[in-house]
DNA sequence: CTTGAATAGTTGACTAGGTCAAATAATGTA
DNA sequence: TACATTATTTGACCTAGTCAACTATTCAAG
C-alpha cells in the first residue's frame, strides 16, 4: 500500500478520537435537556428534512413524486434507515414525541400504510432552543478564531465532506 | 453575531450530522467483533498511550515523574477521565480484559492505591486485530481519492483539529 | 503521628435505552 | 386469487451504563 494510503489512513483514525470526544462534549449538553441523544438526532432530522414536505405536496414536484412512487413526505422507515435506528424503537420516541405534542402525523393519500411526519409549532419550537443549546456550544469552541480562521475553518470542512464522499454544501 | 462566526457554527452543525453518520458506519464493524464500542474505545486508548509507561518508568522521565507526583503510567481513572466513563463500569471492562488475558496489572511503586495498566502480548494482538478491521474500513473509504486528494485530505484534517483546539499532529 | 480530606478503585442494585421476533396492515405483482 | 414486500406496531427481553455506598491508600494540617 502506498504512502500517502497508510498516511491518510492514520490520520483519520486519529481525528476520529479528536472528533469522537469533541461530539462527546456537545452530546454533554443535549443530554442537559429532557431528551435522550436519539430522541434529539430524530428530532433534528424531522426538523431537517420536514421543511420540504408541504412543498412537495402540490406542485409540480408533487406531481412528479406521484408519479414516480418517491418518498417526499418523511416517514418513520425514511427516519429509521438514515439514523440507523431500530423501527421498534423510533416508535416509541415518536410516540412519545405524538404525546408531547411535539409532531403530527397525516395519512399520505397515496399510500395508506405510510404516515407522514412533521413537527408542529410546538415541535419547531422545541427544536429550536436545542439548537440553541448547541450553538451556544459551538460558539464557545470557535470564540477563540480569528474571523478569517472561522471562515478558514469553515471551508476546510466543507471541503472534508467533499473529499469523503458528502454533500459538503 | 458577525456572519463569520454564524457562518461557522452551522458549518460545524452540518458537518456533525455528516460525521456522526460516517462514524456510525466504522463502529459497526467493531461492534461485529467480540467488543462493545466502549470496550475496543479502553482497548485502543491501552494502546496507544501504554507505550510511554516503560520508557517513562527509568530515566529521566521517571526521576521528573517522581519528583513532580506526574501520571505517567496508564492508571484506571486517566482512561475514566479521558474517555468520560463511568469508573464503576470501567473496571467491569477492566476486569473483563484481564480475565481474558488482554491486559496486566502493576502496583505503582510509589503509590499503591494506583495499578497501572498495560496490555499483554495477546493484548496487542487483540487490537491489532481490531485496528486492522477499522482500517479496511477507511482503506475502503478512501480508494476512491487520487493520491494527492489523499494527502490533502490528511492536511484538512489536521488543519481541523488545530483549529479546533486539537494537538493537530 | 493522627485526624480529616482527597484520590483510586470496587461492589451491588438498578434502569433506561436499545434489540429481537412476531403480529398487523396496506400495497404491489403474478 | 395468492404471494411477496413495505410500513409500522406490540410485547418480551437484555445489556450497557448509572448511582450510591464502601474500602484502601495517600496527602495535608495541626
Amino acid at each position: 500500500m502506498p504512502d500517502e494510503r497508510n498516511a491518510v489512513v492514520t490520520e483519520i483514525r486519529h481525528f476520529n478520537r479528536f472528533y469522537t470526544s469533541l461530539i462527546g462534549l456537545l452530546d454533554e449538553t443535549l443530554m442537559q435537556s429532557a431528551y435522550t441523544l436519539t430522541e434529539a438526532r430524530v428530532l433534528f432530522e424531522l426538523g431537517h428534512r420536514a421543511g420540504t414536505v408541504a412543498a412537495n405536496q402540490s406542485g409540480e414536484a408533487g406531481f412528479l413524486a406521484r408519479a414516480f412512487h418517491l418518498d417526499l413526505g418523511l416517514t418513520a422507515s425514511r427516519i429509521a434507515n438514515d439514523l440507523r435506528l431500530d423501527p421498534a424503537y423510533l416508535t416509541r420516541i415518536l410516540r412519545k414525541f405524538a404525546a408531547m405534542g411535539l409532531t403530527e402525523l397525516r395519512a399520505d393519500p397515496h399510500n395508506r400504510c405510510r404516515r407522514i411526519l412533521s413537527l408542529t409549532a410546538r415541535g419547531n419550537s422545541e427544536l429550536a432552543t436545542l439548537q440553541a443549546a448547541v450553538d451556544r456550544d459551538l460558539t464557545r469552541l470557535t470564540a477563540g478564531l480569528a474571523d478569517n480562521e472561522a471562515t478558514e475553518l469553515s471551508d476546510t470542512l466543507k471541503r472534508v465532506m467533499r473529499l469523503l464522499g458528502g454533500e459538503g454544501e
